[in-house]
DNA sequence: TCCCAGGCTGCTT
DNA sequence: AAGCAGCATGGG
């Protein structure tokens, strides 16, 4: 039982990760990353060689965190199946590389990516802080650390009105939200077993949700169902894939999803999201 | 003031 | 099938 523990890794950008637009929980303060990852406080902090991490209470098993980080995963394995000969992918990789993929709770997940539509990652972090803080429950935190609150279950959303998630900035995705936790409430729908399907009956389970389309779709796909070839397209990634992959050329969304299953491979999503985070740290 | 943001829905052609 | 306005809200 301990409130802190360190784990060897390798190649792996803590920050960059973290920050990258897949979990919107995550704060920085100064070398230390404070969230929350179910029921627990956890702060993280990369040091040379290996990620240490603290927690609020003791943990017997730390395996919910490696899971959530990935660490087990084998990062030159996965880059080796790129294709090696896409200049701006391969760019992409050297700009970052141990840039990783988080396994996150695919309600905290969906629901999240139902906020995000039109929205810039900062924001998604506030409306998903409104939400834990006003419909969550408090969390243990050590001594002298900011109050923080669960992101709250779908059960407890399927009971909230829209007028209360309107006040959280949802705006016109307060209806989805609402009809989804409804959906997972009643039992209509089943988000335990989308990681037993294949990666396109779950996504078409994932579109009967109201709010999800096929770009949330995605995202839930990778970053929650454990589907590393599902491929997110937002305006970034498709203003990239337009750039680099059909200059001057109008391609149809068939078309295009064939070209990123075939071009990119069977760990596609992890080049997207390298291909997004190279795009908005060149932006600015 | 206008434009855009990790989009989706429903209504037009 | 494909195109498009509308949808809230905040930042640059």
């Amino acid at each position: 039982m301990n409130l802190i523990a360190e784990f060897p890794v390798e190649c792996y950008d803590l920050p960059a990760t973290l920050a990258s637009g897949q979990a919107f929980r995550w704060r920085e303060s100064q070398p230390v990353w404070t969230g929350v990852i179910s029921r627990r406080w956890v702060s993280l902090r990369q040091e040379p060689g290996c990620i240490v991490a603290q927690t609020a209470v003791a943990v017997a098993d730390w395996q919910w965190l490696r899971h959530y980080l990935q660490l087990d995963l084998d990062l030159h394995q996965v880059l080796a199946t790129f294709p090696q000969d896409d200049v701006a992918l391969q760019t992409a990789v050297r700009a970052c590389p141990g840039l990783r993929l988080l396994r996150q709770e695919p309600w905290e997940c969906l629901a999240s990516f139902i906020c995000s539509s039109t929205k810039q990652i900062v924001q998604i972090q506030q409306i998903i802080a409104l939400l834990s803080r006003r419909f969550g429950e408090p969390v243990p935190v050590p001594e002298g650390h900011e109050p923080v609150w669960s992101f709250p279950g779908y059960a407890r959303l399927a009971g909230v009105s829209e007028a209360d998630l309107r006040d959280c900035k949802l705006g016109f995705r307060a209806p989805y939200l609402r009809a989804t936790a409804q959906m997972l409430a009643t039992g209509e729908a089943d988000l335990t077993r989308l990681h037993t399907l294949s990666q396109e009956e779950a996504r078409a389970e994932l579109l009967k949700f109201p709010g999800v389309g096929g770009k949330i779709a995605d995202c839930v796909l990778l970053f929650a169902c454990g589907f590393p070839q599902a491929f997110a397209v937002d305006v970034w990634i498709m203003k990239a894939l337009r750039r680099h992959y059909f200059p001057r050329r109008v391609v149809k969304p068939e078309k295009l999803r064939r070209f990123i299953r075939t071009h990119f491979g069977p760990h596609a999503g992890y080049a997207q999201q390298y291909l997004f985070h190279y795009m908005r740290v060149k932006q600015g």
